[in-house]
DNA sequence: ACACTAACAGAATCGTGATTCTTTTTGTGG
DNA sequence: CCACAAAAAGAATCACGATTCTGTTAGTGT
């Protein structure tokens, strides 16, 4: 068949990532093999290739797969003109966490510690997460004390940093305590 | 040569851990093969083997030297007799992190994530580390307030749980942010 | 509707790396 | 000091899994 349009293309390709990313939560980044995603995604080898250069490609697109859902999340409170507090920020956040997802994205920080592409996505995606929560605490302080703005920002990011420290912990967590399911052999 | 005297047995081992330490602070968990162990340690693969029933039985040794190392900085404070306050027990375990095993420890936690020995290991450590943190907190509440420490562990516990979140989270930016050093090609 | 070319399936290749086997060496108990 | 069995070295094996190759099929532009 000819060059598929660009949307179909776009099409396969997150169905594959997203396949992937089934396959990372149960058996992790290194244990998958291409076969196993085959499997999940109903689609052959020589597919799957042709739509990623080679498996490191895969991996790097199923990171920012999920780094970029959890972004995603956390854009729209910041977005929002009712900016809840850090209590309740944090709790919305943890309460937006999917067991499989957390496991990738904790699975995604250990490969960061020695690939250098999956670590700028990671660094690139926490220092964007920081900035966004960083607004929103910012937006909140303004609003609560509903007063001259000024220093805001200063106050706002330790505060911002406390809320992501805690979210990465709740993320540790959900990722080694949800219950895994069983794959079989 | 006859079996090894206890001691010396010991030596050994740990001998092939810490090596095997560094080869996955430098290039991870998965793509450590035994034959860089064996150049890193001086050993040879049969050695080995003589030590370590296989790679997955020395991965978890390598764990659990890790994480024990980082339990065994905390006993300290837990014991002594002044204890810290909170941001001085934070700033403390911070200024502890070697960045080496801040990365072996967070590829610890990715690969926790799908195998349950490795699982095993690290929350039995958390556990224990929390634990410990919330012994160094209740003590410094009942020192601070000196009076009667009722319910002074209850109110330790969410203290406890924040230098907990805010730690591992450094360990993660270490982790991530410490240069690399390059492996030759 | 057609033709054409890229997507797709699935088998074949090829390298890598864990584990095992054989031989040599060397601590240890007597 | 001796003898011996276990430990160490290093080569050989063996399986698994990423990637590539060879047809086959089916979207797309005209």
């Amino acid at each position: 068949m000819p060059r598929l349009t660009d949307a179909r293309k776009e099409l396969r390709r997150t169905q594959i990532a997203e396949a992937a990313v089934r396959c990372f939560g149960r058996n992790g980044l290194e244990r998958t093999s291409i076969a196993d995603i085959t499997a999940e995604s109903g689609l052959s080898a020589g597919s799957i290739y042709a739509h990623y250069r080679n498996k490191a490609d895969l991996v790097q697109a199923a990171a920012r797969e999920v780094l970029a859902k959890r972004a995603e999340v956390l854009g729209e409170y910041a977005a929002s003109d009712t900016p809840p507090g850090p209590d309740e920020l944090l709790a919305r956040l943890v309460a937006a966490i999917d067991p499989a997802e957390a496991r990738v994205g904790v699975q995604t920080w250990g490969e960061a510690t020695t690939d250098p592409a999956i670590r700028d996505i990671v660094l690139d995606m926490t220092d964007r997460m920081r900035a966004m929560l960083h607004d929103c605490v910012t937006a909140w302080l303004v609003k609560v004390e509903h007063q001259e703005p000024a220093g805001a920002p200063e106050r706002a990011a330790p505060i911002a940093h406390r809320v992501m420290a805690l979210y990465q912990a709740q993320l540790l967590y959900t990722a080694l305590r949800s219950p895994t399911e069983e794959t079989a052999p």
